[in-house]
DNA sequence: GTCTATACCCGGATAGAC
DNA sequence: GTCTATCCGGGTATAGAC
């Protein structure tokens, strides 16, 4: 469809992709050069543009894989559910899970939309994306509604106050903190389930293997996320 | 204590900083160029150095101003109660509250802490700022588990997982949306309670004319926030 | 208090050697 | 596939006229 494409499958360009994710997201796509980008794979910024046809280019490349592997993830996950709270359940914690075992793609995908020219093809194709993905979350709470299994004062509030609590684990989880991913997801759930006064069940439980894969997210290092409190 | 101040209290400084506020929260500090902030206030960018020291002291200003009367403003709602409820209450719809009607300050002060440069005076005050606020909501939890009207598994986990839910308002929230805000801030009281398991009381409602007041917020106009999916 | 002009640097991106 | 060298625009910030 769109053929801006960056070397994917080559090792230089798994490289290159994993460096841009660790510095879109501690200081932003503004405030990443080409040359920091080449300074952190040890080559000069004229080597970079042999893997990339542009920044911006990587940036978008980042994101629709991103966001199409959290789409496929999310529906292999729901695949086998009916029930709005069972998938509700899944939705919940997965995208947890999502945010916090993988934050640096994530905070790229969440925060540098703005960085897309607006207008553009891949700007207008990532929030599609973006939709289609918050289109299983409007059609689990819509269908819970319209089933009477969930009360809720309005829908579009919900979805983006349990959203909202998903993805800011990619700002502060740390897989050695106080508590495991099954623990933060389980509260989540329960969280997200009593604000939908759903009645309190046995509902699905992610299954962890089948979340998507990124193969450039840098390994979950020392001071990220939240490198300003470290100290904590 | 610090010299690196900004020109307040003239009429060209507060355009100034209301123009910076929102284009710094729209496509992000580093994309913001001193040029673009003189265009939108109708000056070379000379003219913008006549009232700001340099970019960088521009944006610790704001932060230092906006984190500063959310402490403040929270403070004078906390004063009058001692239940850890009410506190919790408080402390959730003061800051749903201030992300909602002051999106664009908020944004701001969230998501532009890394703009400022690392180990700078500027730096560690607003993070120690951002310390001080974050007190109260560590102090309420600690309290409610001490005298054992809370229930929590990890209390940095709950402080987390709420604070990400208030804050979460800044992006999409909006005056003319389906929730009043005192709806919002009502149903997000109830989530948290009920994250910590506290009993279904009454609790204090917030006071709204006690929030902090920036006089340089723009207007919640058209199609902020989230530009790109005003056609939802 | 705002302008024009300018210093100086660094940004993205390309050409062409090796 | 990576380099050196280069183009050119735009960045922050300052000097000095009005």
């Amino acid at each position: 469809m769109i053929v801006d494409l960056t070397d994917r499958d080559t090792d230089a360009g798994r490289r290159i992709r994993t460096a841009a994710v660790l510095l879109f997201a501690r200081r932003g796509y503004a405030a990443t050069s080409i040359r920091d980008l080449g300074k952190a794979v040890n080559m000069t910024n004229a080597g970079i543009y042999h893997h990339v046809t542009s920044k911006e280019a990587l940036l978008a490349d980042l994101m629709r894989a991103a966001q199409r592997e959290l789409i496929e993830a999310t529906e292999r996950m729901l695949a086998p559910y009916e029930r709005p709270g069972d998938r509700l359940a899944l939705l919940i914690s997965s995208l947890t899970a999502v945010h916090a075992l993988t934050p640096m793609t994530s905070r790229v995908m969440d925060g540098e939309l703005r960085s897309l020219t607006p207008g553009s093809a891949a700007h207008a194709e990532i929030i599609a994306l973006r939709d289609a993905y918050e289109d299983h979350w409007k059609h689990a709470l819509a269908d819970g509604v319209e089933q009477g299994v969930f009360r809720v004062a309005d829908e579009k509030l919900t979805r983006l106050a349990l959203m909202s609590m998903c993805t800011g684990t990619s700002e502060w989880y740390r897989p050695d903190g106080d508590s495991t991913l099954e623990q933060v997801c389980a509260e989540f759930v329960a969280i997200g389930l009593a604000a939908v006064r759903a009645p309190a069940e046995a509902f699905a439980t992610a299954d962890f293997t089948l979340l998507p894969e990124f193969p450039w997210e840098p390994p979950h290092a020392s001071n990220d996320p939240r490198p300003d409190e470290a100290r904590r």
